[in-house]
DNA sequence: TATATATTTGCAACATTTTTGCAAATATTA
DNA sequence: TAATATTTGCAAAAATGTTGCAAATATATA
């Protein structure tokens, strides 16, 4: 399957920054899934310099292409709402695992209901669920045994 | 003010860690509110070894004392909802200012309809908002004059 | 309370992660 | 294609986090 690249490149063109080959080196190793900075450098090994992806993902953030996620005690970045449906997470704390899980009513009444108090304008929430799995929870059964 | 250190005595205790010094300080230091691993180190220079601090916050928060709170792109660790009630923030992106919130049953009963879905057993959940508060809209409505 | 034992601390050194300055390479504009 | 602006990779520095170990402190036992 091959990815379309027409969005990100009009939003970088129209905040006048040009389309190069590591930009899509970059782009595509975080299409492929959340990942994390040092896991995006050890792919890009070779191709791309570690402190050009540094560069590249300050930007494609700061441009809202992509956003960072909590997971535990690390953060991966994954490609923003514009090119994913906004959803949150369940982490599994043995294996890692992420489960996506999408948004709710709930979730956007509760935010407007609590920012209205404040008089707070919200551009962004993030939400992640952290526990155990179940296969992980079968395992521990095993374990415990 | 004086701090109730009964409770935080009792757990590492439980666990066969004692009381000291260097532990109190980084504690009382967390009790101030949140505050980044070197905002503690800062705070506790002469005191508290650096290499104290990070071992001190990474048993705390293994015995659940204290948890992370991701602001931005940066992590806070603040005490948890055993020791202030369970809360949620409203983050903004201008001054940085936390603004706790209230948790909901609407949050409780998202959680569970998801989790059940997957058959998953949640532990802890995070939900922050991020966005722009009162004084700084306002601040930003001069700039744009 | 003194002594023995176990835990915790601080220091020094190391490892990893992130940032900065700058010249060379690449893209854009005319 | 030449001129200009942007972007990259490299080297080096700064910041952040980790480890081993001896000295200091706390706890348990007599």
């Amino acid at each position: 399957m091959a990815i379309d690249y027409s969005k990100v490149k009009k939003i970088l063109s129209s905040y006048g920054y040009s389309w190069t080959r590591p930009r899509e080196l970059v782009f595509k190793a975080i299409t492929g899934g959340p990942k994390t900075i040092s896991a995006v450098i050890k792919l890009e090994q070779g191709k791309v310099d570690r402190v050009s992806v540094y560069r590249t993902l300050q930007l494609f953030e700061e441009l809202g292409i992509i956003h960072r996620l909590y997971l535990g005690w690390k953060y991966k970045f994954e490609l923003s709402d514009q090119f994913i449906a906004h959803h949150h997470h369940l982490v599994c704390n043995f294996c890692a695992k992420v489960i996506d899980i999408e948004d709710e009513q709930h979730i956007n009444s509760f935010i407007k209901k609590e920012s209205d108090k404040f008089d707070f304008k919200p551009t962004s929430h993030q939400f992640e669920i952290e526990g155990v799995c179940s296969d992980c929870s079968a395992k521990q059964l095993l374990v415990a045994a």
